[in-house]
DNA sequence: AATACAATTAAACAGCTGTTTAATCGTAGA
DNA sequence: TCTACGATTAAACAGCTGTTTAATTGTATT
């Protein structure tokens, strides 16, 4: 993912105008794309899928998903991080649960438009 | 990121129910993270934003982001893949546009929650 | 204290991904 | 037909990522 300054085809297209607004408008969402980095991998989107049924320990976790406790409290981490999973303590075992009601939107969203995509297939 | 099978501590933990449940009910959802995995790159989150406020070209695109027009090419074949992103050629040019409300939906949901996780801090 | 077990962390590694460069394709104008 | 230029594709490569194994931590029970 090499990070160098480019000069562009020295000519702008077609419309100065916007590209210019753009330009300056489109940094302000810089870091969103983790938000969805966080959903775009099949063993982290089954565990928010799983949590939104209602909380989990890791132990679950590792078994539905067929990987290592490891594996589990590593995607935790990241999702946790991202403020979509939460996390409490009940002796040996830790409980896992979904931050908010935001989490159970995004997802919904993503799976209208999946869904519909397969259906027209 | 291998693949093995995995025989995990032989005793399941705390939900044998859910665990059994979620078993059989998770694997429905196995595809879905490709949604996510197109809008978790910044180029490309940059790109659908940008095209959320109408049509451009390919040229436009690329002076906007600052990558090279194959970058953008690149990006764009992943985005129509998905269904985000549709493209109609005008003579030399090709522009590109999203391909249905949904995705309008996916972006806002995704930044009502990262905005929240912004102003928290 | 000592043991057991779930959870976490660190290290290592295979596979994936975003980018550039260079070559090719498609369309329009001279 | 030739030229120009935007778009696409292929190849190559550096950096990232998800997984496992092994070691460590935290908590409860004996």
């Amino acid at each position: 993912m090499g990070n160098k300054s480019i000069d562009l085809c020295d000519v702008f297209c077609v419309h100065h105008d916007r590209v210019d607004q753009l330009k300056q408008e489109v940094p302000q969402i810089t870091g969103l794309e983790e938000l969805f980095k966080a959903l775009s991998d099949q063993s982290r989107l089954k565990i928010v899928y799983c949590l939104l049924h209602g909380e989990l320990c890791g132990c679950d976790l590792a078994h539905i998903l067929q990987i290592t406790p490891a594996a589990v409290s590593h995607h935790l981490r990241i999702l946790r991080h991202l403020q979509l999973v939460k996390s409490r303590r009940d002796g040996k075992l830790v409980y896992y649960s979904v931050s908010d009601e935001h989490v159970q939107h995004i997802i919904s969203q993503g799976l209208v438009h999946w869904q519909e995509g397969r259906t027209d297939a």
